[in-house]
DNA sequence: GGGCCACGTCGTATATGGTCGCCATCCGCC
DNA sequence: GGCGGATGGCGACCATATACGACGTGGCCC
């Protein structure tokens, strides 16, 4: 591949020139600068990045640390960080995490070694990996998850407000037994969502009991696990909550596999969408998020503290919806 | 952050050493190693992996070129791609073109000014954006699509074998006027399932007829509209034949929206899964692809042609299974 | 009209952070 | 004492951006 010095000789200027030409940078002759442009034209030249990473001591690359790939819910957020990322001339390296703390630091270890110009994250827990990257002055923008004790920029949904209004519909429906499937207990989202479910049925005047509760893995194997343990309970719940959708997708599989009739034996309902929710029979009620924008906003947010480190952190919060549907509607 | 430099003052040898330490490229009296380091965690040292890049102008980044992020094929195919690039110390860039072919320039130009060690692309279509890579010497893989015209190594399915098993099945369930929706004509895949589904058929002493064939876009709307429009043939098809996963769920879709029975009054056989497809009412008949395992050959065969550049190119051709389910089982 | 100053433009040199070839040195062994 | 192997250090090099210096020209003022 040519370099700039190629370039140079070939326009008979200094490679000075022909990278303040590129840059814009200061003024150039006009005279110059075609002949400038002509010899890139010749040489199919292409500047290298590595080579201006190194000079300029920052890159393009933005990491974008998330724990499921396979999930839905992430590939639209990624897809919502990658368009922004894209039109502010930005790449996004993905990286999948698994739920896997130590797949976790090695991408975090990734990121610092390539001095990467920011990181969005959905941790999988711990924050003294994410320490590294404030340390070492990486921006960073958690999004879904919180990172406790840490002050950054954060993009979430209002988690406990959505499994409110999740638990409260399944009450509104009849169901008085509800049960409620929830993710680990270190990710916030997972503890934010079944304190949502505990305040809405504590404010109706029911007490949350622990044999009702789950702590599954935000999977779908787990999901179904989990529904299959609360039907084996002495007295199995009437409905259930799900804090993710892959859990939502499990529980309904273990409820069809056990011929028990949703909704009308048991009610359902999913936190986050699925897609093609409408051909699944029966169709799921869910509360939705909106995935792409948290990735759009976690990505301006980025940006803004890529051009402005100083700038206060702060905490955007998107709304979710209730889409009742067939899955929670009690017939009479 | 901390330099190599900033590591050899602290251990009191020299930057080569350091170096040499790292890298245990040469051996290093043992006394001094361990002075190195016990520096390089006293600083918390990441070497500036972009420095190294421009030394040894090679990168450890690859650049995966997907034409659709939101289809759970190729995410699944991405995660495939991604496991063996992490084994062998490599990092993803993904990059979706949206199957727009400039947007598909732009990412190879990007993967070209980056310099990436390589690049695994399924094209959008035009071969000349990729003779741009081959010149730069920047090894390819070609994934679920062919490229015409270039000798880089390809990762297949067994395309036209697949969609002779589904039209071969629609017919032995007694449909008879079988059309099929396949996606734009310029990507290799759609022709060759529209070759697979045009053999099945003549082989049978069918004689395929155009108007029963759309080209859509591989996305759920298209299949959507195709679908409509081949409901509104003067004698519309009794069963369909959709060449890509989101095409088929739009032609479903179609079909319930109008009321048409399925698999009663229209089979359908769909080309690759969609994610919880027992969920699914009714659930689909797919010819099924090694998604994952799609990628995985891919990132192998990249990962040997950046050791190995001058190997010969080479062509995998991995295995479909048609699935039977109930959306193409016509009672009897 | 001439001289000086200022500004615009270009080239040279150096910095970025590593890696590695080459050479010097040191030590051990014969 | 000499030779050889092992090890450390110096310096070149990767491709680019930019500080700084030099040169030339144009304008303004005396």
């Amino acid at each position: 591949m040519a370099t700039i010095y190629d370039v140079a000789r070939q326009a008979q200027v200094s490679p000075a020139t022909v990278s303040r030409v590129l840059n814009g940078r200061a003024s150039v002759d006009p005279v110059l600068a075609a002949r400038v442009q002509q010899a890139v034209q010749d040489l199919n030249y292409r500047p290298n990045v590595v080579a201006r990473n190194l000079r300029l001591s920052q890159t393009s690359l933005w990491a974008v640390i998330i724990s499921d790939i396979g999930n839905p819910f992430f590939t639209s957020m990624v897809r919502g960080v990658e368009d922004v990322a894209q039109g502010s001339g930005f790449s996004v390296v993905l990286c999948n995490s698994d739920e896997d703390p130590e797949k976790e630091a090695r991408y975090v270890a990734a990121a610092l070694a390539q001095r990467m110009a920011g990181v969005v994250i959905s941790t999988s827990g711990r924050p003294n990996v994410i320490n590294r990257l404030i340390e070492a002055r990486i921006p960073v923008v958690a999004i879904d998850r919180q990172l406790r004790g840490v002050s950054v920029d954060t993009v979430l949904v209002d988690n406990v407000h959505g499994a409110e209004l999740a638990t409260t519909h399944l009450l509104d429906q009849g169901y008085r037994r509800i049960a409620c499937i929830t993710g680990p207990r270190r990710i916030s989202t997972a503890a934010q969502r079944l304190r949502g479910y505990q305040r809405a049925l504590k404010s109706r005047g029911h007490q949350p009991t622990d044999n009702l509760i789950r702590f599954a893995d935000f999977r779908e194997e787990g999901g179904y696990r989990a529904m299959a343990s609360l039907l084996d309970e002495t007295e199995p719940p009437d409905a259930v909550f799900a804090t993710n959708n892959l859990m939502t997708v499990g529980a309904v599989e273990c409820l069809v596999d056990r011929g028990v009739k949703v909704p009308a034996k048991v009610g359902v309902v999913g936190f986050d969408d699925i897609p093609w929710a409408h051909l699944v029979r029966p169709s799921l009620t869910t509360v939705s998020q909106p995935t792409y924008d948290l990735g759009r906003a976690a990505a301006v947010l980025l940006g803004e503290r890529i051009a402005n480190p100083a700038k206060p952190t702060s905490m955007v919060t998107l709304h979710t919806d209730l889409h009742i549907r067939e899955s929670s509607t009690r017939p009479a």
